[in-house]
DNA sequence: AAAATGATCAAG
DNA sequence: TTGATCATTTTA
């Protein structure tokens, strides 16, 4: 059996080649990898328990559908392996990796984390409250969503733009993770996207509780 | 079910 | 310049 050379237990960072690839497998692939932030004196890891794919070109749930060039898409357009964040709902920020080759606008959004190391100072950042003083539930709710992990990594559009191997900011193999254990679903929240609204391009850990909504 | 809250973008 | 929209979360 073959060795896929993506796929390992690990804390090594990621190669830019990870990313240069189909969006299609770089979102499943992500599950399982380590999000590393190092922020206030404190270094943050998640494992990455949900994902969706947008590929541009051709989707239009995706912001730069048809190659739609703006100052926010600008990144998606760039190199592979750099940090798309952009601002929601005038509160929230989003956290997404620009996949394939520079020019091709695509790129994953990471939607659900599982909190690894550092769940006190993430608790910190989302409620100003440690996560010893939450109720279990509270801390499922940490991270187990778009806008909520990016709050709780200190994720804002500061970090637009940023290659994934920075030394504060970057993404590590973490976790292999079987095909087994992924499962697909229709994407969230993109009513408006038409044909792809059905696209099955949302990834996730089989029985996770981190994911932000559960399997349908 | 509906509010919160402001950047973003296409249209005028 | 304006106004509808929004890859969400929280509260009720």
């Amino acid at each position: 059996m073959k060795e896929d050379i993506h796929e390992k237990n690990s804390m090594e960072i990621l190669p830019c080649e990870f990313y240069n690839r189909d969006t299609l497998e770089v979102a499943p692939g992500l599950l399982g990898k380590y999000l590393v932030r190092v922020i206030g004196g404190h270094r943050l890891i998640g494992k990455i328990v949900e994902t969706e794919a947008y590929k541009g070109p051709i989707d239009k749930g995706a912001h730069s559908y048809n190659y739609r060039r703006t100052p926010r898409t600008e990144v998606m357009f760039g190199p592979p392996g750099h940090a798309y964040v952009y601002f929601i709902y005038g509160m929230y920020y989003c956290l997404n990796v620009v996949t394939e080759e520079y020019g091709e606008p695509c790129a994953v959004l990471i939607r659900g984390i599982e909190p690894v190391e550092g769940e006190d100072y993430m608790a910190l950042l989302r409620y100003g409250k440690t996560a010893h003083d939450l109720a279990v539930p509270r801390r499922i709710n940490l991270t187990n969503g778009p806008g909520k992990l990016c709050k709780a990594f200190g994720i804002t559009r500061e970090q637009n733009g940023k290659p994934l191997w920075s030394n504060d900011f970057y993404l590590a193999y973490g976790e292999k993770v079987e095909d087994s254990q992924i499962a697909r679903s229709k994407r969230i929240n993109i009513d408006y996207a038409e044909e792809a609204r059905d696209f099955p391009w949302r990834f996730l850990i089989k029985g996770n509780p981190y994911v932000s909504v559960p399997v349908k």
